[in-house]
DNA sequence: CGTTATTTTAAACAAGTGTTTGAACTTGTT
DNA sequence: AACAAGTTCAAACACTTGTTTAAAATAACG
């Protein structure tokens, strides 16, 4: 195996578990069993490192998603919001095969993309993989026409953080989880718990607005 | 105003803003104008200087948190969701008169202790004021007493990712709303947004297992 | 073979981290 | 006033960080 690939494979096992910020290059570096000094040398530095783990992933992901979306949309039956999200389902499961514990690996790296770097992350994503974001609202605002892009905008987010939220701190519930109940639970038992949730907290009743004194 | 007080006010910015780990006690005693071995001579340590920062917060809110769910729980009515969630919302608010901006930097914090610092923080939190989790889950189950306890367990992680996770991103999304929609909106108006999101996803039917094999 | 490229290596670098020190300075008490 | 306790301060400490260097080892190719 490469050199880069040893490197890539200790990173983002690294970077989900104690962050980008909280992963130091010597960390991953005798994780891998390489020298210090390849990370710069095949990286140039330790930011690029963090775009090329997340790259690795978002090349393998954002096509399956594009067009499991993309389906949707031009499917003749209206999709339900549970159909929308259920959509990132499968492609998020395959990549399990794409590497061990890819699906867990990449939503914890995501999170941390979010808090960690001061939002440098989202703006790689949204710029890099921008047809996602489309083609994703698109779905939605079919799925759920009554939704006022206002609205849209507000519940879209709040999604976005309990999915990326949730997945950042995930192995430590899984643990709890275990101990407290007693349910064997793995990444896609969360995930099936978590969308019956962002469905019903995105179709919510649209709130009565507030008497403004008009 | 006493160089405790200084430091508490500037740790507390710097940390909701930047994460604990990404702020260094020189940015914080020269934001409060004080000598960096104020720290340490006051507090001990940065770690010390963090449960400081949360406990100011938690000994003003938990006490009024408390209160507005046992009050819940022992109306004769039955609550719903959106009466349980809608409880925080006074106490919350009520941090801007604690201190500028509280209710936001408080809430950024709770997101940044849970990733930053490895979960020590949420041990912190549930070990030193358990009350307000004992007493929320309480109220939840009396509004939705058909939840197993282990379905609640993750809805009311996911909550808490959609809370805090919003909340420590408010501000740069408050410009967007504001820009995209033209529609004037504070903290207040994302808690009101924010409440039938969480009550709607809690509230959501119980999932049948998914199969994958099929 | 020999001669370039490419890659790996140990060592050093400059900058930043939390923490400690011991002397200087305030403050409070008698 | 004088002594003690509490507080501030500049400086240093020991350690970690990402990055660079220049020599050594390996690979590629004519």
């Amino acid at each position: 195996m490469s050199t880069k690939n040893k490197i890539l494979d200790a990173a983002d096992v690294l970077f989900a578990d104690k962050g980008f910020n909280g992963t130091s290059l010597r960390e991953i570096t005798s994780q891998a069993n390489v020298n210090l000094a390849a990370v710069n040398y095949h990286f140039g530095s330790k930011k690029e490192l963090i775009k090329a783990v997340m790259s690795r992933y978002m090349d393998e992901l954002s096509p399956q998603l594009e067009s499991a979306l993309l389906l949707l949309c031009e499917n003749k039956i209206q999709p339900s919001l549970h159909d929308v999200f259920s959509a990132f389902v499968e492609p998020l499961i395959n990549l399990n095969t794409f590497k061990d514990n890819g699906t867990s690996t990449f939503l914890q790296l995501l999170g941390r993309g979010y808090t960690d770097s001061q939002g440098f992350l989202r703006w790689f994503l949204t710029t890099q993989y921008p047809n996602v974001f489309t083609h994703f609202t698109k779905a939605i605002k079919i799925a759920y026409p009554e939704l006022s892009a206002e609205e849209m905008f507000w519940r879209l987010h709040f999604t976005m953080g309990t999915i990326v939220f949730t997945m950042s701190s995930t192995e430590a519930l899984i643990d709890i989880a275990q101990n407290d109940f007693n349910n064997q639970l793995d990444i896609t038992g969360v995930i099936e718990r978590v969308i019956p949730y962002v469905a019903a907290g995105v179709a919510a009743p649209i709130p009565v607005p507030f008497n403004f004194d008009q």
